[in-house]
RNA sequence: CGGGGCGUAGCGUAGUGGCUAGCGCGUCUGCUUUGGGAGCAGAAGACCGUGGGUUCGAGUCCCUCCGCCCCGACCA
């Protein structure tokens, strides 16, 4: 039982002046965390607790689902890291340090390379697999960034897991049965979530899908179909492609368009001058970006901007794309600023890729490739032809789901979950092989599966709140029942602490308000700030052998008798 | 890393270049009070983020660095 008079714990009156989103300002203000640095928190008794309720949630789903349970240590050496290049491609997101003899060390951000070698060093034959296991592990990334408190910290609990296959058929079968102990244990953590698909499935890659816990003050963005449930990551939402302009249109004609370099301007000119009665969409945007240095030039409709983000995950093998600047612009001269158009990309040796709204047929209003003037009737397969389709385009509230074409809302969620097929990446890299059955060297398939469990904690935080506190699941919260006795006498303490104890001999776990000094008004506002789901008031109403029994979700209040409060209790939190 | 904001007691804050840095909450002592963050009296608690400068005089003005928050870039 926990006792208010001797708990480590110390409510705040005002919210933390810092502190901006909900999870953030209530868990340091109910005294479940403190700040330490920037996305680095301390845990006090009652966050300890809520955190590892989600941990041992966590990991009961996993034992249940015959996933083992592995720990490695967060402080690593380098070499494994080198020898899977990562090193080098994590950049300054990696905390690094050398130990007394200056060797090279790192705090881990994640273990793909450690559950590999482990694996590696135990198992040698296909028959060892498949092959689950999982850690709940402190992470260290040095987040470009720290935000919103706990749900984006630099130190943080993760559980990850890997599975280990010989073929893609059995890396589905393992990413299946994790998708189903995902759905088990974010059920039970009394999360609301979307699973998404967080990579688009026609341009190949790995399936990857995302659980995402749908908040105000999430972080990603993400599709939703409110029809048919279709739910995508921004950058893996497919666009639904309407044919236009039919007939064959005109040849080429070029326009003198002076001081058009926008859009804007550009269709103000053109229905000005030219009486065209044109607008935004019916305009060519070419957006020159470099892929890796190569330039490449993005087609759009002009009402539309280019995200950076769809292009780079859905243009297969680049690492890297960025906008072209000026000077990039001084180097190719043949490129005008505010008047690119794609019908002379051979001439200049540039690849195009264009968003699928820019169809075979289609005709558009672009650059001329000469200062102050732009062409029309430039026709996609007539003047200009495509080295690919690419989503590239950003997408917008309204568009048409890919499935039943019903336009889709953008909403904005905490990432608490995340799983793929990762393939052979690592194993390949730290040559994680086994003999199959005919007793050739076959590398192993790995699938990588993610759950943050702080990340949860805080998701739960923002999900189950009011003005006036925390709100938490009954899985999750510190203590089913939070027994609060006012007055002078002493009798509604005894009476409290019978009940309190006669809960928890009964396996309801019991926070108690045995404070003498505090008011009443002081243990009413701790036990709401603090959130526990059912509250017992014992006090006034005693004198008719009653206590309030209070539903901290509902608000709801009810009378009930001394003697059956136990019973109605369990009753309730069924 | 770019842009913006902010650093004064545990928390929230006030402080035209001029006395000993003020207030609320919290904490401690005593009395009083017990169904909505009680009342009275007293007390402790501050290197005003750091270093430098301007000035007779700096919490206040200027510069440096550090830290924190927000937007963006970034983020298995």
């Amino acid at each position: 039982m926990l006792r208010m008079s001797t708990l480590f714990l110390r409510t705040l009156r005002d919210d933390p002046s810092d502190a901006s989103v909900a999870s953030h300002r209530l868990l340091v203000r109910a005294g479940y965390v403190r700040p330490i640095a920037a996305g680095i928190f301390s845990w006090l008794p009652l966050g300890v607790i809520v955190l590892r309720n989600v941990e041992r949630i966590v990991r009961e789903e996993m034992d249940r689902a015959g996933f083992q349970q592995v720990h490695f240590p967060a402080l690593l050496p380098k070499d494994p890291y080198e020898e899977s290049g990562r090193w080098d491609e994590y950049g300054p997101t990696l905390f690094r340090l050398k130990d007394r003899k200056g060797a090279d060390y790192l705090l881990g951000p994640t273990h793909e390379e450690m559950f590999t070698l482990m694996v590696k060093g135990e198992y040698s034959s296909y028959r060892d697999l498949p092959l689950h296991i999982y850690q709940i592990q402190t992470k260290y990334r040095d987040e470009a960034r720290p935000r919103s408190g706990i749900i984006r910290g630099r130190e943080f609990v993760m559980k990850d897991s890997y599975s280990f296959d010989l073929d893609d058929a059995g890396l589905e079968v393992s990413y299946q049965k994790h998708r189903l102990a995902y759905i088990s244990t974010f059920d039970r953590l009394g999360l609301k979530y979307n699973i998404v698909s967080a990579m688009a499935g026609a341009m190949g890659g790995s399936k990857s899908e995302e659980f995402l816990a749908p908040c105000p003050t999430g972080e990603d963005t993400y599709v939703l179909c409110k029809k048919c449930g279709y739910a995508a990551n921004v950058e893996a939402m497919t666009t639904v492609v309407k044919n236009k302009d039919l007939e064959t249109p005109p040849a080429i004609e070029v326009l003198d368009t002076p001081n058009t370099p926008t859009i804007e301007t550009l269709v103000e000119v053109m229905n000005k001058k030219y009486n065209a009665n044109i607008g935004a969409a019916d305009t060519l945007k070419n957006v020159l970006l470099l892929a890796d240095g190569e330039p490449i030039c993005i087609l759009v409709p002009g009402d539309r901007e280019v995200d950076l983000k769809r292009v780079e995950a859905n243009l297969p093998g680049v690492k890297e794309i960025r906008l072209f600047e000026d000077e990039d612009f001084a180097k190719r001269k043949e490129f005008v600023k505010g008047y690119v158009g794609p019908q002379d990309a051979k001439k200049f040796g540039i690849k195009l890729y264009a968003d699928p709204r820019i169809t075979v047929g289609s005709h558009w209003i672009t650059g001329a490739n000469i200062k102050d003037r732009h062409a029309r009737y430039v026709t996609h397969g007539r003047d200009f032809q495509v080295d690919g389709f690419v989503e590239a385009a950003e997408v917008r509230e309204g568009d048409a789901c890919p499935n039943c074409e019903t336009p889709v809302v953008i909403d904005r969620a905490i990432e608490i979950g995340h799983i793929f097929q990762l393939g052979r990446k690592y194993a390949e890299a730290l040559k994680l092989t086994v003999l199959d059955a005919a007793g050739k060297s076959r590398t192993v398939t790995m699938g990588s599966y993610g759950i943050g469990v702080t990340r949860a904690v805080a998701a739960i935080a923002e999900q189950n709140h009011d003005e006036i506190g925390l709100v938490w699941p009954k899985e999750i919260a510190p203590a089913l029942v939070h027994i609060v006795a006012t007055g002078k006498d002493e009798r509604p303490f005894e009476v409290a602490e019978s009940i309190a104890i006669e809960l928890e001999n009964k396996g309801i776990t019991v926070l108690f308000d045995d404070r003498k000094e505090a008011s009443p008004g002081v243990k009413f506002k701790d036990a709401e700030l603090i959130g526990n789901p059912m509250l017992v008031i014992v006090g006034k109403s005693l004198a008719d052998g009653n206590v309030e029994v209070r539903d901290r979700k509902s608000g709801s209040k009810e009378e009930v008798p001394v003697g059956s409060v136990v019973s109605q209790l369990i009753n309730l939190l069924k």
